[in-house]
DNA sequence: GGAAGCCATCGGGCGTCCCGATTGCGCTTT
DNA sequence: AAAGCGCAATCGGGACGCCCGATGGCTTCC
């Protein structure tokens, strides 16, 4: 039953027999008369199907929530036992959004530092896929915005507020200043990650505020693309202080704190929802609450 | 898996072996092995074995909580899906405080009115049994009083505030009252409830606050005796008040409202916190909001 | 119209589950 | 101290279910 209720998770993140079956290790007619056994042992038809997958009918999409909850719950069952065999030990998988990584760094080395034998995996991804990885129950935490979309059923635990540096050439005509304002930017060429990502959102966000457009001139999904554009022309580019910090260090560049907006842009740790936590994840959400900056 | 949970939950319930092999109809040694297997499974010993059952191991424990949350939701499902294939329908189990029969019984022909496919049984048990029969899936839901024990990880529907007649003869000196005190019935001969219900212990309290004891001639675990009780003597007996309009009817019985006590005593639906609700379930909290009478 | 992709079905081998019978252990009784 | 009894574990077998590789039917894309 628990078996099939995971090839059916698989199937609906996969959206494809074929694809669901090698992600389980078994061969697409297991996978195949394992969805048909369970839409009999549950007298209802879950998988919309022609030659090809056509998605969940109406009741599939119920039952995908009940399975989701059954097949997590079990496997939060043997991860306690297996804690409470070994102590803490396992596997945390988290995605991280770009900005975050090193914070989910910092996160996973103390941690790993406390508990020795629990080993990380950590993704980067944008802020959206994070929570679809955690219904799918693909990772066990995520680090993203707080306060942006419509988080569902999960637990936070804030980390820091996002605050803004202007990075350039230590030559730069900016590079000695203080302070700037996000007004000050028009006019400079500017590296900007792609606008699909959430960060890029804000950050257009705080220049419309400003009465300016974020016309950058060269973007990309990765910050060390931007970083290293910046160190090679006379671009700049907009990072958190944190992760500027990080990728500026050593090289000739300078840092400049933008006006800060201090109502939004809260990142934080991001579990599911779940009662009561396992031993894992409860030290996770303890570590990040140590971790977090005091407001 | 799930059937080893089963097998799991059903032996911490009867605290024997043989018992819960026969109350799931499989014998005693498919149990043994069951357990053992889930043990192996789980890499931990769950349960403490002499040549007897001694009880769960603290990894046991833990680990039924996680068996109940999973074993229901598993049972959630398939309700869900019976439902969407034929409708309301199915079956609903109730464990129900003595003096709330009547309002149970309502709540049931109302329910089943609306929903005529769905069927009940109604049981009648002591309000701490209630809340340990939802811990072990043995019923769907319960009537009890809401404000005394604590309730747990449970949703409520209040239904109503108990309040109390006196119950005597018609040629009884008292029967022709308008209302009574608690500190007037010192000195008659009572019939009442045994003291581990929780309806005697509350009008224990109330008997204790008017500064007499609540020393009880005949004490039953079944209002019927009270009332007969009532009926063949000079006795008398307390009880609430739909409960005693229900037992008095075409009965030389007379009716005396108690000076009420509106902090507490009231009593209303409870069903496990689950999240989201079955359509049934959803249904019966429903039908009790209905029902409530309005503060 | 041919090729390729996708899902369902088929047949056989293997593993697992369940049961009845029996054994082994510990407590109680005499 | 020995017998009796209740309880759980173990044993041996028969049956069922699951998984796989091979194959077939259908659709879609060149």
């Amino acid at each position: 039953m628990i078996a099939k209720l995971e090839m059916f998770i698989a199937l609906a993140r996969e959206q494809h027999f074929g694809r669901a079956a090698v992600s389980l290790g078994i061969t697409q007619p297991t996978l195949s008369t394992g969805i048909r056994q369970l839409e009999e042992q549950l007298g209802v038809k879950l998988v919309q199907r022609g030659s090809r997958f056509g998605g969940l009918t109406p009741e599939g999409q119920r039952a995908l929530v009940w399975a989701r909850q059954i097949v997590g719950d079990t496997r939060r069952l043997r991860d306690e036992m297996r804690a409470s065999r070994e102590g803490l030990a396992g596997h945390l998988r988290l995605a991280v959004i770009p900005t975050a990584l090193t914070w989910a760094s910092t996160l996973a080395a103390r941690f790993n530092d406390r508990h020795p034998r629990v080993t990380f995996t950590v993704l980067s991804r944008a802020s959206a896929d994070i929570l679809t990885m955690l219904d799918d129950l693909e990772i066990d935490a995520g680090i993203s915005y707080l306060d942006n979309e419509p988080l569902g059923r999960v637990t936070t635990r804030p980390l820091y507020r996002e605050a803004y540096q202007l990075v350039c050439r230590e030559d730069h005509p900016l590079a000695d200043r203080e302070t700037l304002d996000w007004a000050e930017l028009g006019s400079l060429k500017l590296c900007l990650l792609t606008p699909e990502m959430q960060n890029r959102r804000i950050i257009n966000r705080q220049f419309m505020e400003a009465g300016l457009e974020a016309g950058a001139a060269i973007e990309s999904n990765s910050t060390v693309v931007l970083v290293s554009n910046v160190l090679t022309g006379d671009w700049v580019t907009i990072l958190p202080t944190d992760l500027a910090g990080f990728l500026a260090e050593g090289k000739p560049l300078s840092l400049v704190p933008l006006a800060s907006d201090s109502r939004a842009h809260e990142v934080g740790l991001i579990a599911p929802w779940q009662e009561p936590y396992t031993p894992v994840l409860q030290a996770l959400l303890d570590e990040a609450q140590r971790l977090a900056r005091p407001a």
